[in-house]
DNA sequence: GCAAAAGTGTTCAATTTACACCCATGG
DNA sequence: CCATGGGTGTAAATTGAACACTTTTGC
């Protein structure tokens, strides 16, 4: 083994693949990069890693940045590092998922950035490896989703069984029984009825709940089963 | 956003998690570490990813210097990047788990490594931030084991159903049901049943099975739930 | 009153769990 | 011939899936 000196020395980056739910629609939140090389063309939002820094607050930074938001839900997804990823200089990105509830999402600092919302299964060409990127994040996403209540995230603070179902059957690109469905939500105690009804979608209305977040932050790491039959047959 | 030049740069190493198991206990593999700083201490087997090779490649190349072993079950754990993790200079390090079958496994260039097996459980203080990267692969693995076959990695080419499920339980510390354990595990159809038995740990014998190639790499991505009940109660 | 969406109830099937029982054999 | 661990059978309990039914209300 040779000595750190002799060792060949790295760019570090992060890149962040923010997933949204505008309630029709699971989107990707992509930007037009400001800077050579590739300027102009699509990218995730990223940015490189600052001496005195970890790469979480690099990419929390760059969250920051972007949509004004803090204290997203962020996760490691994965770290990327082919020789070539990056022409001009050999660059060792780290990437982060993000989930925000988009109504809250301010598009800030436009001039600069051009962040655009895109229709996951429909997200343009990306620079780089960041395509690839995507395509893990939401196989990752689809992955935990199944087993834990990430998804409640994407949601604003209140929401219905209806948004939230439908939400899942977006993800899962399925349809689910709305009886097996609520029992199997409200089953697991993490969400809390509230006295007031949606009344957009439907005469009835239907009740808002919100997460109880004792409840949530108690069982997040716990194995729940949110996709029921599908489980099994899920393949990721 | 600055240009390229104007970046930080970082070394980019490896550190390889190994876990083995010798038929009572599930075990990690480390080294005395050759080369200061620390040098003489225990250590993950790591290295420094080079120009031109991928961390993974860096990863692999590291496995097969210390285990003379090529195509071992392997995947990305997590990358640390702490400013002050490594106390002589800037260095980030993408962490793998690795799973040899411990049998097949042969102590090579141990005058320059130094390697010993560690109980897991009673793994020793090692440098920098090993120990926790040690924690969140045992948390990985049983995260991972409790709905993918991967265990299946740590025994020998052929091996009996007794012999798997002492494996199981050592994982989740904890006992299951014979009757039910194999009726589980042979449903998934991974297993092909030989005509030889192990007649080492009782007088009956147990059959020996191997790994139906087919089916286990086919399944391996599904979610199977392995271990019973205990599936709803596990956190990680 | 009726269409449309919310929400509840009920049945049947599949899976899981617990535990009893039989089997093979070395000493 | 019996103690020991391997292996099978089975009934009860739980969970899951399907679908019928009731509720509410704007038009």
């Amino acid at each position: 083994m040779k000595h750190y000196t002799t060792q060949p020395r790295f760019l570090l980056a992060i890149d962040c693949i923010i997933f949204g739910f505008d309630g029709a629609e699971l989107k990707l939140l992509v930007i037009q990069r400001g800077f050579e090389p590739c300027r102009g063309q699509w990218s995730l939002v990223g940015g490189f890693v600052q001496q005195g820094e970890t790469s979480e607050e690099a990419a929390r930074r760059a969250l920051k940045n972007l949509t004004g938001l803090d204290g997203l839900y962020m996760e490691q997804l994965h770290t990327f590092s082919q020789p070539d990823r990056d022409q001009e200089d050999r660059t060792v990105s780290v990437a982060y998922f993000a989930l925000v509830d988009i109504q809250q999402y301010r598009q800030q600092l436009s001039e600069d950035y051009h962040p655009a919302w895109f229709p996951i299964n429909h997200e343009p060409s990306l620079i780089f490896d960041h395509n690839e990127m995507v395509e893990l994040a939401k196989e990752k996403l689809r992955y935990k989703a199944a087993l834990h209540p990430l998804l409640f995230e994407l949601l604003p603070e209140k929401f219905t069984l209806p948004q939230l179902q439908n939400l899942y059957e977006c993800v899962y690109n399925t349809s689910f029984d709305k009886g097996n469905f609520s029992r199997k939500i409200l089953s697991t105690q993490m969400l809390t009825k509230l006295n007031i009804k949606d009344k957009l979608s439907s005469k009835k209305g239907a009740f808002y709940y919100r997460v109880n977040e004792k409840k949530y932050h108690a069982n997040f790491n716990a194995f729940t089963n949110f996709v029921g039959g599908k489980f099994k047959s899920l393949k990721v």
